[in-house]
RNA sequence: GGCGGCAUCGCCAAGUGGUAAGGCAGCGGCCUGCAAAGCCGUUAUUCUCCAGUUCAAAUCUGGAUGCCGCCUCCA
């Protein structure tokens, strides 16, 4: 079964067929780094991170691409307010960056180039520009000519002329038309700069994305993607240009996700309502936040709330009490090795198939869980039972499933006791008291003082703890 | 002003012509001394409204209302 995409350039799903058969080059937009990633960078990054793992996992070798902007005016901005070096500035970031990704379970990207490491080519590609008569030199500055791009405008499903009607864009008298843009930014005093046949300066924004895809994925790549605000002007512009100086199509396939409002408001900092990664991870497990993000489909705009977030914890608690009632019962939870499988993972693969339709495949997940659990409470040994060769095989599905999604990373009984003390750190209850009255009420209910073992309940209830009986003992969580 | 998107159960959310997935919450049952957890069952004759096309529409067309995004840095 084929994959199908929807095309941000056809505005249709399309079967993908990639240009190499068995082979993908991918790019996919990265940070500025000048700030803490949000939410909003958090959904972007385990989007692509969980298409290059289903791409990976039916088959094809991936090359995936995603840069970091380390240049830019933000950057400088900062640099300026801290009075430190914007090279410093973008390391900081950078560094933060990775740290986060490695809490949600992001993984590295093939390359992940720089712009200032790859000034060489940007100018080369700026040089090539101005040959073909599409970029124009102006004092130190190059703009590039948007007029002299026919397919200007295809991407966003903008017209020039259009556009021009309605810009309300800086007057800059250097430039030809309002609409064009920089692909070299003269050095002002004191700006980190790099020598360049136009004088000292910098690149701008859009041309560092043509430059690193190239480089490392060639004249065509397969997908391209990143937020759907980058759509107008920076992936109509990175066209202009790699299609302008190239001649070739530049990219096949052009994936957006959409973006997180919060409480229904456009996050953003003058709202006040700006969530950082780390921010929600203070309040919440990284596996919650990945499922959350991938709860519903990747171009849909999503509402960050604590019921959702409350709602996907509960989806996260069930699927590792799951996993922890299988160890109980000495059952591997990676399946049991060999890659049968059940029916599950290639309904997960039908929904992943239908541009990468995660919902569905959670709802396959809950349906893999339900029948789990349904043999486990319908066994009196699960370990001779006849159908532990079938528990086995859909925890085989399980497993892959949670590869793809990125959840499931940590060992269940090490997740519960994380969950446990994050939140008695949040209720400020004494431990030791609690396991005193649990004791107590082991001793009542021995001597069968059901009125007294129920108070005891109660009065655990009233602080949140709620206890499990189990054949073995008394367990508690804290709800 | 230009371009585009969305409106599906109390909440979240799939579903692009064939007769409404899934989750959370709720309710009933099994299990339990009672619970919890788990399991089973159940909850939208209906998809913002109006008109139309069709044998057939949540899905297509036209209109209305409401919400939102992009056009300036942005995932």
């Amino acid at each position: 079964m084929a994959i199908r995409i929807y095309n941000t350039l056809t505005k249709q799903k399309e079967i993908f067929e990639p240009i190499i058969p068995g082979k993908v080059g991918m790019y996919v937009c990265g940070p500025t780094v000048y700030d803490s990633c949000h939410i909003g960078h958090a959904r972007a990054l385990v989007v692509f991170d969980v298409i290059v793992n289903y791409l990976r996992a039916t088959g094809y070798d991936v090359t995936y691409i995603r840069n970091f902007t380390d240049i830019d005016d933000k950057i400088i901005d900062r640099a300026n307010q801290l009075q430190v070096s914007s090279r410093e500035i973008a390391e900081k970031y950078i560094a933060e960056f990775y740290e986060d990704m490695d809490a949600i379970y992001v993984s590295r990207a093939n390359v992940e180039p720089k712009a200032t490491d790859h000034i060489q080519s940007i100018i080369q590609i700026i040089e090539q520009l101005i040959h073909k008569g599409m970029a124009y030199h102006e004092d130190g500055d190059v703009f590039y000519s948007v007029s002299a791009f026919s397919d200007y405008g295809k991407l966003s499903g903008r017209k020039l002329e259009e556009m021009e009607a309605g810009a309300r864009v800086d007057i800059n008298p250097k430039k030809k038309n309002p609409l064009d843009f920089a692909l070299w930014k003269a050095a002002k005093p004191d700006e980190p700069s790099w020598d360049s046949p136009w004088g000292k300066g910098r690149p701008g924004w859009h041309i560092e994305c043509s430059a690193m895809s190239r480089q490392y994925l060639g004249d065509t790549i397969d997908i391209h993607g990143g937020g759907k605000d980058l759509i107008f002007p920076h992936h109509e512009n990175e066209i202009a240009q790699s299609e302008g100086a190239f001649g070739k199509c530049f990219v096949r396939y052009w994936i957006h996700n959409g973006f997180i409002n919060i409480n229904h408001e456009k996050m953003s900092k003058s709202l006040g309502n700006f969530k950082t990664i780390k921010d929600v991870l203070k309040t919440y497990h990284p596996e919650v936040l990945r499922l959350f993000l991938i709860s519903s489909h990747y171009r849909s705009p999503i509402d960050f709330s604590d019921k959702s977030m409350d709602d996907a914890k509960s989806v996260l608690e069930r699927l590792y009490a799951l996993c922890k009632r299988c160890l109980e019962h000495k059952i591997s939870i990676h399946g049991s090795g060999d890659m049968s499988s059940s029916e599950y993972w290639p309904r997960f693969c039908e929904a992943m198939d239908d541009d990468f339709n995660t919902a569905i495949g959670i709802s396959v997940l809950f349906d893999a869980m339900h029948h789990a659990n349904r043999i486990m409470d319908q066994s009196v040994n699960i370990l001779q039972d006849e159908n532990k060769p079938v528990l086995l095989s859909i925890f085989e599905d399980i497993f892959r499933m949670s590869r793809i999604l990125g959840i499931l990373n940590e060992d269940p009984l090490t997740f519960f006791e994380k969950q446990k003390s994050k939140a008695l750190a949040q209720q400020q209850v004494d431990v030791s008291m609690i396991e005193q009255m649990i004791q107590e009420r082991a001793l009542a209910r021995k001597q069968r003082d059901f009125a007294k073992a129920d108070q005891i309940r109660q009065k655990l209830q009233s602080i949140n703890i709620i206890l499990e009986d189990k054949p073995d003992g008394t367990i508690w969580k804290v709800r």
